[in-house]
DNA sequence: TATGAATGAGCCTTCATTCAT
DNA sequence: CATGAATGAAGGCTCATTCAT
């Protein structure tokens, strides 16, 4: 769960800018909440199946103050897009703090599956819309940016676990656990998500064993 | 790309029943000129910026002859959908006759690569589409169908080629090729696709080495 | 139940012509079988909630085929009306074989409300079709023809009972009729109809005491 | 013409609320032209004739303000009727006034009578679009309630005028009233409705002699 | 006589967006 | 800043009717 940014309830009410005016915090604050109705909408009911009315009563404003804060529906899910590629962020940098590169992998892949069950509707979200035809190229270069960084951490991680060829092993890595929530969003429930995700944590731990046993 | 049938512009093509009349014949036609149509379609411009219009117009039908071969927008999503799981069948069946199993596993991920090149829209069609809220469930079935068999292929192979914990192996393996996919496709052209593939070859092939070289 | 013709799923069937070489008998087939669906099927679902394509699927014939036997859908409705009127005038002719005038008419009022519990769907139609702008005027001529027959037979029948203004006294009846017939349907179930009925009878019955007792 | 709610042109406009700021008021007045225009629609060219676009041009507003009061075609009728309903209430009304009940009754007879001239259409409109399979459904409560009071009222007169059975003899006459007003719409303008209106209030009246006389 | 593929006009309904208040 | 009435283009879908076979 890499790529596509990890989101969740809280995620969005926690940054609202303190600076500024009052003014400014109300409009902030209501632009949040936008985007977080928004946000869990598209996860509910698909970006098509999403209705600005339908966001303007969850939100309890009306359809035209939306066009306040946002200049088109397709602008609000760029916003929302934003917010999750931030979350996504965030999951990479709590990381830094252990020390041991092993025990820091394990904990990168324990939880990236916590944060795809918790946040399985917005995966989703995140999958399909960024699939749409015309979709990707208003947020290519940011996601990109994003790939690159994750890709850039694995390589530093690898390299100090001695993995050879990290860039490749890292690339394969992270395109697995997308794949992996794919296929969990895909064929279901009984998923034996457990035991792959200790299979992954297994394959790259210390002492240097194969990946693959015979 | 397992998961996701692999579709091209021929595949539909080749599958007019020759039995029947000229009536039966006309109309299997028919039907196929619309699934073709609407694959291309929706690949190009994705399922909800399609209109049926704009399918009935491309096959130079009335919009109302759509709805004597199909009951629903939705129905030929999921008509399109089956074909391409049909052809994602195929892709499997044809690897039984190579004897040598690891031989067999490179051909697998050397086709799966080029077809995902190949049909790169339908794969993008194919995602889009099965993330949808309310999509998955008309499919759900048929596909995670589809999913067992690819994985208990994989099973079979690798126990062939001595690989332990098969069955988690499987799924790790193809979640990692529809993984790559879907990273592919996101994160644009400069994908290092070539190296990609030849590390997943290169890993599960004889001797057996280790899959994470240190 | 006067106005309305009355109709059971029997009454088609036994008017087949049986003059005319077998072709002849064969078309006078279908196009019974065509106005027998075609009034099952506008009973239970409308006029404008009946297809072309149901009635013909019923048939187990082509929708061509029925444009054979008739120029359009309204035609089918008014020999679909025809047919009922002529079930219509069955009613009352059988009538006249009862000797005593006051039997005659209880005779008649148990067979009105027999017919309408026998055929309430068709009553329905009835009823909808005719109040239909536009298709009464397909129809008028035969339907006043009709009632005017209606009451002429029930002032001819109140004479004989002695009944004063028997004109005036037909057009109270037939009314009270037709208008108990549509309470019954729109009220629900728990219309007291024998009572109703019994007081009918009672009301014109020998000796000649008031409608209205006090 | 009991049952079936007596509408004309101007009671749908008398009933503005006039509470509420201008957005309430305004929105009101809409409502109320859509309701009109509706009614008049419906009974000029029946339920399946008139098309929402119709309806929308001759308010001089867009087919979508429409779908901004009422969720459906079907609502709008719904709405018609309650019209109607509410109409056929204050005919009811207005009567308690008269201290004498045989007056009462003969200006309740000779009321029903006007109401049917004035608003022939309307009756023909809810009578068809009653008796249409499946409307009945959405509007039988009230259908029925409504019927329940007018029998009430002619109950409690019918007793204050000493009839027997006053109940079987409320159906009756309702009965004979909404009868009258289907032939009548029938079979056509030679209908001697005033010969017909006169000998009801005789029968019912005082002294007390038999409705039928010999 | 019989079929059913094909047409095409037209219907109901949706919804992003605007704008007067 | 805030409202929600109003717009209008467009979309999915229906169905009576025709016609080549």
């Amino acid at each position: 769960m890499l790529i596509i940014a990890l989101v969740d309830d809280s995620f969005i009410k926690g940054r609202i800018s303190v600076e500024g005016g009052k003014r400014a915090r109300m409009r902030a604050l209501t632009r949040q909440k936008i985007l977080q109705t928004a946000l869990a909408l598209f996860a509910e009911r698909g970006y098509f199946g999403t209705t600005i009315d339908l966001i303007s009563k969850r939100c309890r404003i009306s359809k035209g103050l939306i066009y306040h804060y946002f200049t088109n529906k397709q602008d609000i899910l760029v916003a929302v897009l934003e917010e999750g590629l931030r979350a996504g962020y965030d999951l990479l940098k709590g990381l830094e703090d252990i020390p041991d590169p092993f025990q820091q992998f394990a904990v990168m892949i324990e939880r990236s599956f916590d944060e795809m069950l918790r946040n399985e509707a917005y995966w989703r979200l995140y999958f399909h819309v960024l699939l749409q035809p015309g979709v990707l190229e208003l947020f290519a270069q940011r996601l990109t940016a994003f790939y690159q960084e994750s890709i850039q951490y694995f390589v530093l991680l690898f390299r100090r676990m001695n993995v050879t060829n990290a860039e490749i092993e890292a690339r394969l890595l992270t395109a697995m656990l997308d794949g992996l929530g794919l296929h969990y969003f895909l064929v279901g429930r009984d998923f034996p998500l457990a035991a792959v995700k200790n299979a992954i944590i297994q394959r790259y731990s210390r002492p240097l064993d194969g990946n693959v046993d015979r």
